[in-house]
RNA sequence: GCCCGGGUGGCGGAACUGGUAGACGCUACGGACUUAAAAUCCGUUGGGUAGAGAUACUCGUGUGGGUUCAAGUCCCACCCCGGGCACCA
């Protein structure tokens, strides 16, 4: 058989499994379907072993599928829209930045195809393709349609080192999600998709998500943010204009001291008195200097001015001074609260600052609540609060909502803090958003057959980055769809999550060129029936993904409304304790590691590594040793085939020695093992070890019982079984090792191996024997034996014997076949 | 601050519904093979005490308490690490 070397066959089985077509899924079949997912990466040069571990997960799955009698459809494609294309092609010169993508999405694939896995590359998609991009801009169209797609100008997040303004989801801790800048406020008018009109939905659907992990489940929820509360309105003192807010905490109207403004909100203008004009102004003036993520982030300094009016509260008719103050948030709620510094901590604290008196509403049950430090915002018991004093204060929110409403002052209302989706972008390097601006037409979509509204590729890119488009006049020239006159094209493009938020509905029909997919051939397929990638993605992408899924299926073109029904999230793999970059220079390039050790030692040890949701750290001397257990595999099998080649077997094998006995028991045990910890839980980690155990066990077999005497039906089953199992991880010597054995079909048309109970069956039982909880030896019984018989031979053995002599007994517990205590005084 | 995870040998990590802690792999050490090395193979590898030795005893899953015949696993309090949210009224 020669020498373990990958190299001598793992181009040939990709070869073979490519020209059969192997991975090519019918549309329909016999087979129950399952569609395997993995998020496709954006192509941003080569990949190294971490994104690798992405895709062995998936492909892993897939073949495990396929051998268990599935239908599976196991696509791939490239997100390939989006800023570092621009970026180099600004860099670079005269790097188109499609060249750049598209070169980059040709390494890539060739990477990807000596992973060995399993896609069907027929269907490949390509979101920066014009056949692609078309359906991108159809779905806006659509929304536009709708309502669900709209332009409004208002204060949006800017990112001076993307030139370009970003959604809410793609600001963290006021920095740019993907370049860490300082994120700026602008005015502008831009284009949103109103994901909001779907929060509820949203919302309450992640209770239908059984297969997600629980962490991206509340991460979402908290993102939606959904609040129940009251809008009260209060009215002015001298004035008609009322002042609305929202509380989540009615019970506290009768505590208010005073009211706050945001400072963006126009009632500011209108509320401030003549006398205090230059005061606020003076404010509102640093105020806008300021940095508005760390005015309003959680610590800062509480600031604000009294604007000299007053408002009245509806609920005792006490006449509380209007303030305009630093904390108050614009985009929340009305923009402006009512204030009960006893009982909130914000409030308390600006309270302290301006001299507003506190006023308490809730005390504990049996004493005054301590405000000489902090608000008390525990519940208790009303007081000052009329005719809810004595009432408890979470029963009193729910009186409250009634009072409000019979009494006309407010009304029960939800607020979420998801705001909705901005998804226009100042750049190049995305689909153009559809529209055209025409004097007497306004804003007008580009109709389905004028679609794909294409990007220019004669363009030039300038340091300042700003986009080509701007000033691209055989782009933004042309002609109202509506009307005829000239117009003017957006010359915004979308947000590239637009672009990834429907792609695996393309998977379906990519190459389908009258619609974006067939409405049967989805319905058969979706939802996703496994999804996988990283968790970075548990907010965006997957949010984004749902609310586009929803959007489709109101539209009627899909009967389900959720995409992924299970979702797996992988953990990173980090190189001398950083997350791998080429800046860093700590990059493991499968390449090199699939010249030294092959490929099935890099996916099987990027599966052994640990638990694949956690993050690993990567280690030379690790993939050192899965290379010895491929090795060693590869030796076993060069002892056994020559023997077992003219053998066949079936489930009554004889077995005539204890070893025999033992080995058959470890090979199904291992079986029951092996499919649990890939069907049930994804412990890839453990069914390696699970078959580096069998591996080992059968190895000692061939090596201590003489070679005249083994058992060939035995061997067979083994070599035949094992290699089955390991093939979703290491298919390239499996497949080797299948046809070494004779085997005329792939093995990945085998079936995988189902336990046989009777194999399990033990003759012989090591029962645990403790005395007071500490264990003091084992016996040996029986299998059939009943607690009688344990105790006898307990008590018949010395060394258990002698922790037991001279002491009295208490009482002896029995856990059957497994162990014996026996409770001793004395 | 709040909400999730998680703390187990020299290291990565195992341990089903409480029932022999440390599977599997790595590292290190010892041995075999070799002129030598690499590779390979065999053995040892949580700490302590006693013993030449097989072995015996004892302590051990972040800390302190508790429940139980029995706790890595359950309960209470605390410490540390990772992640998410974070003035959302």
């Amino acid at each position: 058989m020669g020498d373990f070397n990958p190299q001598d066959f793992e181009k040939k089985w990709q070869k073979v499994w490519d020209e059969k077509g192997i991975f090519n899924t019918p549309q329909r079949s016999e087979k129950p379907k399952y569609y395997n997912l993995v998020m496709f990466p954006y192509p941003s040069g080569t990949l190294h072993v971490g994104h690798a571990k992405n895709y062995v997960i998936g492909d892993v799955i897939a073949r495990y599928k396929r051998m268990n009698g599935y239908n599976v459809l196991n696509p791939f494609g490239y997100d390939s829209f989006g800023l570092p294309a621009e970026n180099a092609a600004i860099k670079h010169g005269n790097v188109h930045p499609e060249e750049w993508t598209l070169k980059n999405i040709e390494i890539i694939r060739n990477q990807i195809k000596t992973l060995g896995m399993s896609y069907d590359w027929n269907r490949e998609v390509i979101t920066c393709s014009e056949e692609y991009y078309k359906w991108t801009q159809w779905i806006f169209t659509k929304m536009f349609e709708k309502g669900l797609a709209y332009k409004k100008k208002g204060a949006v997040n800017w990112c001076p080192s993307c030139n370009t303004v970003l959604a809410n989801e793609q600001v963290v801790n006021g920095h740019c999600e993907r370049c860490g800048t300082e994120v700026e406020l602008k005015q502008l008018e831009q284009w949103y998709l109103k994901i909001t009109d779907y929060a509820e939905r949203l919302l309450n659907d992640i209770d239908k998500l059984e297969g997600w992990p629980e962490n991206v489940k509340t991460m979402q929820r908290n993102w939606i943010g959904k609040s129940r509360g009251a809008e009260v309105t209060f009215a002015i003192e001298g004035s008609d204009e009322k002042l609305t807010v929202f509380t989540t905490r009615p019970d506290t109207l009768f505590g208010v001291t005073f009211m706050a403004l945001a400072p963006e909100s126009p009632l500011v203008e209108s509320l401030t008195k003549p006398e205090m004009k230059e005061e606020v102004s003076d404010f509102l003036k640093r105020i806008s200097l300021e940095d508005r993520f760390k005015r309003t982030a959680e610590g800062a300094k509480k600031e604000g001015i009294f604007t000299g009016s007053y408002a009245v509260n509806p609920v005792n008719n006490e006449k509380i001074p209007i303030y305009v103050a630093n904390y108050i948030l614009y985009e929340y709620g009305t923009g402006a609260i009512m204030a009960v510094p006893a009982h909130d901590q914000r409030d308390y604290e600006f309270a302290k600052e301006y001299g507003i008196s506190i006023k308490t509403v809730i005390k504990p049950a049996d004493c005054d609540p301590d405000l000489s430090e902090k608000a008390y915002t525990e519940d208790g018991v009303m007081v000052n609060s009329g005719k809810f004093d004595g009432m408890n204060n979470r029963k009193a929110i729910e009186k409250m909502f009634d009072w409000l409403k019979e009494n006309e002052i407010g009304n029960e209302t939800i607020q979420y803090k998801l705001r909705d989706w901005l998804i226009s972008r100042q750049r190049y390097w995305g689909a153009p958003i559809p529209i055209v601006y025409c004097d007497d037409c306004g804003a007008v979509a580009v109709p389905e057959e004028q679609l794909p509204v294409k990007l220019p590729k004669d363009v030039k890119f300038e340091s300042t980055g700003k986009s080509p488009l701007v000033d691209h006049r055989d782009f933004y020239e042309t002609t109202c769809p509506k009307c005829g006159k000239k117009a003017r094209r957006e010359v915004d493009t979308m947000d590239t999550f637009v672009d990834s938020s429907w792609y695996y509905l393309r998977y379906v029909n990519p190459k389908m060129s009258e619609k974006p997919f067939d409405t049967d051939d989805a319905n058969y397929w979706l939802p996703v029936d496994q999804y996988i990638g990283g968790v970075e993605h548990a907010i965006l992408h997957l949010l984004y993904s749902r609310f586009i899924t929803k959007v489709i299926h109101d539209m009627g073109y899909i009967n389900f409304d959720e995409p992924f029904k299970n979702l797996f999230t992988q953990g990173m793999i980090y190189k001398d304790g950083a997350k791998m970059s080429k800046s860093k220079g700590n990059v493991v390039s499968p390449e090199d590691t699939i010249k030294r050790y092959g490929t099935d030692s890099l996916r099987t040890y990027t599966l052994f590594i640990g638990p694949p949701e956690k993050d690993a750290e990567w280690n030379d001397s690790g993939i050192e040793g899965i290379y010895r257990f491929m090795n060693r595999v590869w030796n076993m099998y060069e002892k056994i085939i020559p023997v077992i080649k003219d053998t066949e077997y079936n489930d009554n094998i004889v077995l005539k020695t204890k070893e025999e006995k033992d080995l058959r028991r470890k090979l199904h045990q291992m079986i029951e093992k092996i499919t649990r910890d890939i069907e049930g839980s994804f412990q890839f980690n453990t069914a390696v070890s699970g078959l580096m155990e069998l591996s080992n066990e059968l190895n000692s077999y061939l090596n201590n019982v003489d070679e005249n005497i083994w058992n060939k039906e035995l061997l067979k089953e083994i070599a035949e079984k094992f290699v089955i199992m390991l093939s979703p991880m290491s298919p390239h010597i499996t497949e080797e090792l299948w046809h070494k054995m004779g085997k005329d079909y792939l093995i990945l048309d085998a079936k995988w191996p189902k336990t046989d109970k009777k194999a399990l069956v033990v003759d012989e039982l090591n029962i645990v024997v403790q005395v007071n909880g500490k264990v003091r030896g084992t016996v040996s019984v029986s299998s059939g034996a009943a607690e009688a018989e344990v105790k006898e031979t307990a008590f018949s053995d010395e060394r258990i014997m002698k922790f037991i002599k001279d002491k009295e007994i208490i009482k002896i517990i029995y856990v059957p076949k497994k162990l014996l205590n026996i409770v001793v005084k004395g």
